[in-house]
RNA sequence: GGGCGGUUAGCUCAGCUGGUUAGAGCGCCUGCCUUACAAGCAGGAGGUCGCAGGUUCGAGUCCUGCACUGCCCACCA
């Protein structure tokens, strides 16, 4: 049966197709509950959960990308591998999105109280929820779909109350009155990190403060004047001589006409502004330390919407912004105004809807992260210090580590409790009758002091609390399991860095404790030290690039440069996406994507296609003609775990060289793959196959296949080999073209049922040969001399010429093998071997190697070629300069190792001969 | 205020632990519809590796300073 396909490769016609085959066949199940132990090595990646939220973006699609190819190259090479997908709830971001829905019906959230809100937000998250798996789906994304989560299933829920609950029977959890960032547009309390600060030129208010029973004053600056209606003290540096006489003394609070007491703190730096510093214990978490320092008290004058409150006396009422403005005012026009100045700030925003953010003192949940556990050993901040410090969890690029380290070092209390409705609510329980607080796994009958009036938490935790334990909570912890007991740790972690404290830092600490003694449902073998480095997470993290427009710039809506990845790929092709994506992913730096690189990767994918169609041309006449089997082929086919290529005949030079570039290819892509390095695989599996398979072995062995025959025999069985090889190199980078000519190759009955299941190449260094490798080189740069020479002389393309050619025997010996090859690719009628050199011939190239005539009547460009061997000549002398300053010096010749002395000698070698071909030619051109 | 990165061809970027002639894609120039591919083939031009010092037998690669330029973190009013 021929091999029919279309002239030109159209990547809708088969990708959706494969996509479903994919899912349909659960090809990518990991079997750990099935086999008990298959004694394969292991590979698990937790995909970061996109949230409900999310659509789509190119991030995501280098994110996945990466992971894609890093899971199938395991598979490939025999680990049994989990890439377990799941999508997280995200708690704030996904109530604002129904919250906005709502809006439209011009209703709001407590309108329709918590019950009937909370089903609005399931129904949503039933409808758009899985929008980007979905979409993974069809980038065929080799995940296990059968093991999918959600981060408020019940059972993932359950994980989240267990390790809450855990957590507090610790004192890692604690409950109390602090001062928290607050988004008065949310409603909610908000961690450090959810707070982004944003530098602006604001203003720097002076208020005279009287000081009571006296004419004198003292000056406080505030960026914030509306807290002063807040403030309970005037701090001075107790060694502040300035003041000294104040200690002691009071003042009269300006417009709300109390007074309050000058305390002695080094909150009030002598070396800024006037050294007095007003304290608003309620509203700054600076002033709110000191407050406790000196037991002040915490005066709120903003309620949850930051508008001025009843303590805010005149003010009350007003919007905290508007309230600014009239207090300005007001101290102006009774003169305790002193001046207004310039002042940059970094105010801090809300991360999701860019609120400014009020310091706010409320009742919150706490972890406390730096606490040591009660049962001895590191804090949870500690031990995640001491993983990644000792290597058990290795970031690439490594700088990342030292990113981490410094903000864990410096980490503060977290805060969990959001006062919100979606999410995981807390597992707290206030007693009616005691005010006992009584914090349960599940929800309690009584009180310990038996009321049975009960009423939980109203708020719900942050959503990277549950996220920070998915690497076992969505392995069933805290219940022994199967896959937990076979899949963690996880073998790496690929994410972007904009959640490396986020998510990153959390799961590491979250890791390390639950999963070492006493939580850890199986225990493990070891002492100490391996208990922890069997707790981690993950035992690597790779941070991937951010992905900007062609420009550089980060893609942004508001900017309008967001490349759609659905979008790029209905034009080019999902593997053309994915390659262009790989090709680009240097460890450590920006994608700036460009279309025009998809469009050369659209044409890759395009050149292997048709390969396939030339192969398959030569396979069926072959079968036609009788001399080859595709059945006995797929006899010999592979099997995993083989490495380089089970049968190929290496009669002859290219047959011998493709083999082992083949074989040294497959070693520098795993090495590269290895690291990481996605470019550098791309580039490497690229050029071999256009630049070497394509454009020399292809062409090399035309002849051979249209010879009929023993000849046509072997040469279709070695392309078919190599290239089946080179499909299944390729299959990670892109799977929907590999896999489609894959199946092809065996005429739709393929040894696996995937590609994907087939097993990746890998290096056997007994086909890889020097020689081979060598006389190559030698035999193309005779081809290109002498299309060199055509060229410049502008020689009719289809005209045959003859040649002449110096050389010495082995080389000889290596063209007189290769006649065919040399007349075929460069148009060569006959090849003769002259005795002396043709340096100095007209229409001649010479290398170190050979001397090469093209016998044509017309004489190159004298004036051209001039110019030609004259800038050749000036940077040989450049290099022999070099090279012979190098070996004429001793500390070199002593000190470099052997094969870099030998490589420069040898090289200075060949720039001898060259500049004496170079300067005869010269001579002899300039006689004319 | 701390910390991290970047500056290499016209453009966008690679260049891993210092080592022989600094690469790719696109663009550009010349010639080809050669029976797999014009999304192709063959050939070509184009770089004092930001500047100034230093270490070394040897520096695009390591160190110091400078210039420009991104990014992250930060409770100094």
């Amino acid at each position: 049966m021929p091999h029919e396909l279309p002239k030109a490769y159209d990547p809708a016609a088969i990708e959706t197709r494969w996509a479903e085959y994919w899912v349909r066949e659960q090809l990518f199940t990991a079997e750990a509950s099935k086999t008990p132990d298959s004694g394969q090595p292991v590979f698990t990646l937790l995909l970061p959960p996109p949230n409900v939220t999310g659509r789509l973006h190119m991030g995501h699609m280098l994110n996945q990308t990466e992971m894609d190819i890093i899971v199938r190259w395991h598979r490939m090479r025999g680990f049994e591998t989990l890439w377990l997908p799941g999508t997280d709830h995200a708690g704030i971001a996904t109530q604002m999105m129904v919250e906005r829905q709502l809006a439209t019906e011009g209703k709001k959230r407590r309108d329709l109280g918590r019950q009937d809100f909370l089903k609005r937000v399931w129904e949503w998250k039933e409808q758009y929820g899985g929008a980007i798996l979905e979409q993974m789906r069809r980038l065929g994304a080799s995940v296990d779909w059968g093991r999918e989560y959600f981060t408020m299933d019940e059972n993932l829920s359950r994980a989240v109350r267990e390790a809450f609950v855990r957590l507090h029977e610790e004192g890692l959890v604690y409950r109390g009155n602090y001062i928290v960032n607050w988004c008065p547009r949310c409603g909610t309390a908000i961690s450090d990190l959810e707070v982004v600060h944003e530098e602006t030129q604001g203003k720097l208010w002076e208020i005279r403060y009287p000081v009571a029973g006296s004419d004198e004053y003292v000056v406080v600056a505030t960026t914030r004047p509306e807290t002063m209606l807040g403030d309970t003290a005037v701090a001075v540096n107790p060694r502040d001589q300035r003041y000294t006489h104040l200690h002691g003394k009071k003042i009269r609070l300006p417009l709300m006409n109390r007074e309050i007491p000058i305390i002695l703190d080094e909150l009030a730096n002598p070396e800024f502004g006037t050294g007095a510093v007003k304290v608003t214990p309620a509203h700054d978490p600076n002033d709110f330390a000191a407050g406790l320092r000196h037991n002040l008290p915490q005066i709120t004058v903003m309620d949850e919407y930051a508008r001025m409150n009843e303590n805010a006396g005149p003010y009350a009422g007003h919007d905290r912004f508007e309230a600014r403005e009239r207090i300005v005012q007001d101290l102006q026009e009774q003169g305790y105004l002193a001046g207004i100045k310039d002042h940059q700030l970094a105010i801090g925003k809300c991360q999701r809807c860019k609120t400014v953010v009020e310091p706010r003192v409320s009742m919150q949940w706490f972890v406390a992260v730096n606490k040591k556990p009660g049962h001895g050993g590191m804090s949870m901040a500690e031990a995640a210090i001491a993983v990644v410090e000792k290597g058990y969890v290795k970031f690439t690029p490594e700088n990342y580590k030292t990113i981490y380290l410094q903000w864990m070092q410096n980490i503060h209390d977290w805060c969990i409790s959001r006062q919100l409705w979606w999410g995981h609510r807390i597992p707290a329980w206030y007693c009616g009758d005691c005010n006992e607080i009584t914090v349960a796994r599940e929800e309690p009958k009584a009180c310990k002091c038996g009321s049975t009036r009960l009423t939980q938490d109203e708020d719900v935790l942050d959503t990277w609390f549950s996220s920070g334990l998915l690497p076992f909570s969505a392995m069933e912890w805290p219940n022994t399991s199967p896959d937990l007991a076979r899949y963690y740790p996880t073998s790496l972690l690929i994410t972007g860095f904009d959640i490396l404290f986020f998510w990153v830092a959390r799961m590491t600490m979250m890791g390390c404790h639950f999963m070492n003694e006493p939580h850890r449902p199986t225990p493990l073998a070891g002492d100490v030290e391996a208990r922890l480095r069997e707790s981690v997470p993950f035992r690597e993290v790779y941070i991937h690039s951010l992905v900007n427009d062609a420009e550089g710039q980060k893609m942004s809506k508001t900017k309008g440069n967001v490349v759609d990845p659905i979008e790029t790929i209905e034009r080019f092709g999902t593997d053309a996406v994915r390659f262009t994506l790989a090709a680009m992913a240097a460890p450590g730096t920006n994608i700036a994507f460009s279309e025009t690189r998809t469009e050369s990767y659209r044409a890759f994918a395009n050149k292997i296609w048709n390969a396939a169609r030339f192969i398959f041309m030569n396979v069926d006449r072959a079968q036609q003609d009788g001399v080859w089997s595709l059945a006995d082929f797929a006899k010999i086919a592979p099997k995993p775990g083989e490495v380089g290529l089970p049968r190929f005949h290496t009669a002859d030079l290219e047959d011998r060289w493709i083999l082992s570039r083949f074989n040294r290819v497959s070693q520098e892509v795993h090495d590269a793959l290895s690291g990481y390095r996605f470019h550098e695989a791309a580039h490497v599996v690229y050029h071999f196959f256009w630049g070497e398979f394509c454009d020399w072995y292809i062409e090399l062995v035309k002849p051979r296949m249209m010879a009929g025959g023993n000849t046509a025999r072997i040469a279709v069985e070695n392309i078919v080999s190599l290239f089946e090889g080179a499909l299944r190199l390729l299959s990670p980078f892109m799977p929907f073209i590999t896999e489609e000519i894959w199946h092809a190759v065996y005429d739709g009955k393929p040894p696996r049922r995937s590609i994907a299941l087939a097993a990746y190449p890998q290096a056997d260094a007994s086909q890889m040969s020097v020689e081979a490798e060598t006389g190559m080189a030698i035999l193309q740069d005779l081809i290109v001399s002498v299309r060199n020479v055509r060229a410049e002389l502008k020689v009719e393309p289809k005209a045959k010429l003859d040649i002449e050619i110096f050389a010495d025997d082995p080389v000889r010996n290596l063209v007189e093998q290769n006649r065919e090859a040399l007349a075929r690719l460069a148009n060569v009628n006959s090849a003769t071997f002259v005795g002396e050199s043709l340096a100095k011939a007209s229409n001649s190239r010479s290398t170190a190697r050979f001397d090469v005539r093209v016998v044509y009547e017309q004489k190159i460009d004298v004036a051209a070629e001039l110019e030609r061997i004259g800038k050749d000549i000036e940077k040989l002398e450049r290099e022999q300069g070099n090279a012979q300053r190098q070996l004429g010096n001793e500390a070199f010749l002593s000190k470099a190792p052997a094969h870099v002395v030998e490589g420069i000698r040898r090289r200075e070698g060949e720039i001898k001969i060259l500049l004496e071909k170079a300067r005869t030619a010269l001579t002899e051109l300039s006689a004319k």
